[in-house]
RNA sequence: GGCGGCAUAGCCAAGUGGUAAGGCAGAGGUCUGCAAAACCUUUAUCCUCGGUUCAAAUCCGGGUGCCGCCUCCA
């Protein structure tokens, strides 16, 4: 079965193919200004998933994620701060680390940063010079749009269309409207580096065409980024790339949608920006990654507290079944696997396969999780259950739940205080002796410690909450 | 003005021609010393009007409502 990706290029869903098994990725990568928020993280959670099943399906995956460390934003933020742009940089590219970190975001192969880059883009900018792409005015270096066939096609508009929109700021020192920064010339103190056509810095579509190229070569399979990316800064890295390199720069454009905050567009006018910082604070890492690719990834999706709880409920009955398996593994015996049980799963792996072959479902993806939940409950209901057979079921969820979705840990390990075992103990000497009394103060005195019991045939559960 | 998207139960959401997945919440039941977890049962004239078809949530056209891009933006 293959899979089939939905192109931003041609609109369609394609078969998806590359050469060897091999996968080249570029996901546009945060400018590290500020914290993260957490219409970024869907991006990088989406593609994270994407990421992991293409692996999954045995492709070599190289995935390459940037970072824009020099850019308008950064340089305000320096002036406002007195930081430096490279300490704001460092900063925020650490807090996006753990954000990601803790949202199970994997990390890229490769975390190029465009101050690192520098001589590439000059080398490039230089080239386009050349072959008449690209004209210098005042230190300043613009992309000749006109020059450039197929403008437009990733955003399928032409430059009349777009300039149409006559929202594009009047600058009269470019030769066309659409014509864009691949260089800026530096104002007084501000950070920069020496070029042949005077100090400056890299606009900031350049650095991706050159950090792409240098780690993934000039065609690359996957390109992604959240829709607004689509233009200009899509359109602008194909122009530049293959103006450069007159090749095809990109076989696979994929877009995902927006996330609003209460019905309305999550902007910093609104005051309305979730950072994931901030987010984690309220909410569990598997319920804000289950809130990201609950819905299809091209859909917008809606942030309100409501739909949080909604995916904080529906995440933990996803682990709540894998810590049942893992429990009841404690106790149960060597044994066969019942031929129904192989069947179950092979039947969900096809299901699973089915829906996430289909343009990265995930959502979908997440309700065949949901079925091999009751498959698993409904053998826990059973009196006998081997050994073997509930590690096949956590077998699954390892690969489906966790490795691909990450939803779901199979494992981690958790240990009691001696006093709550203590606890534990003598609330189990107390229930079989019936003075369920003080078997109940202690459930009640441990639930305010954290601590959730359950009585199960195989004896007592516990959870931290 | 140009380009594009969305409208499915109380809430979230899948489904792109064959008679409405899944989750959350609610109700009833089973199990349990009581709970919890779990299981079973239960909740939809798919925004509207018209068309195509043996058959439409799904395709086509009109309408209504909401939204995005064309400007830095995930």
């Amino acid at each position: 079965m293959t899979v089939k990706v939905y192109n931003t290029l041609s609109k369609e869903k394609e078969m998806f193919q590359t050469e060897d098994q091999a996968v080249s990725m570029y996901v546009c990568g945060p400018t590290v200004y500020n914290y993260i928020h957490i219409g970024n993280a869907r991006v990088f959670v989406f593609f994270d998933v994407v990421r992991r099943y293409l692996a999954h399906l045995g492709y070599k995956v190289t995935y390459v994620q940037n970072f824009t460390d020099v850019d308008d934003k950064l340089i305000k933020a320096s002036i406002e701060t007195g930081k430096s742009v490279a300490d704001i940089a460092e900063q925020y590219t650490e807090a996006y680390f753990e954000d990601m970190d803790a949202l199970g975001v994997h990390r890229a192969d490769v975390h190029p940063k465009a101050t690192e880059h520098i001589g590439q883009m000059i080398d490039a900018i230089q080239t386009l010079i050349e072959k008449g792409k690209a004209y210098e005015v005042n230190g300043d270096v613009y992309f000749r749009t006109l020059r450039q066939d197929g403008y437009g096609k990733l955003s399928h508009q032409s430059l009349e269309d777009l300039q149409s929109g006559a929202r594009v700021e009047v600058n009269e020192i470019k030769e066309h409207p659409f014509d864009f920064a691949l260089w800026k010339h530096a104002k007084e103190g501000e950070i920069s580096w020496e070029t042949p056509w005077g100090a400056g810095r890299p606009g900031w579509h350049i650095e991706c065409s050159v950090m792409a190229k240098e780690y993934l070569g000039e065609t690359l399979d996957i390109h992604a980024g959240g829709i607004d990316l689509c233009f200009p800064h899509h359109e602008n890295e194909i122009a530049q790339s293959e103006a450069l390199n007159e090749k095809e720069f990109v076989r696979y454009w994929l877009h995902n949608g927006f996330i609003n905050m209460e019905n309305e567009k999550m902007s910093k006018s609104l005051g309305n920006v979730m950072r994931v910082y901030d987010m984690r604070k309220m909410y569990s890492p598997k319920a804000i990654r289950y809130f990201l690719l609950s819905a299809h990834y091209r859909n917008p999706i809606n942030f309100t507290s409501e739909v949080m709880k909604q995916a904080e409920q529906s995440a933990e009955r996803l682990q709540t079944a894998v810590n049942n398996l893992r429990h009841r593994l404690q106790t149960s015996l060597s044994g066969v696997i019942p031929t129904n049980l192989t069947e179950q799963l092979e039947k969900l792996s096809t299901q699973f396969a089915k829906e996430m072959n289909d343009d990265f479902n995930a959502a979908n993806g997440i309700t065949v999780l949901f079925d091999a939940v009751r498959v698993a409950n409904e053998w826990l209901a059973e009196s006998v259950l081997s050994k073997e057979s509930i590690e096949s079921l956590l077998n699954w969820f390892q690969i489906y739940g966790e490795n691909v979705l990450g939803l779901v840990d199979t494992h981690f390990e958790e240990v009691l205080e001696n006093d709550i075992e203590n606890l534990i103990e003598e609330r189990q000497a107390a229930r079989k002796a019936r003075n369920f009394d003080r078997a109940d103060e202690i459930r009640n005195q441990l639930l305010l410690a954290g601590i959730v019991l359950e009585d199960t045939p195989q004896g007592v559960r516990w959870k931290k909450k």
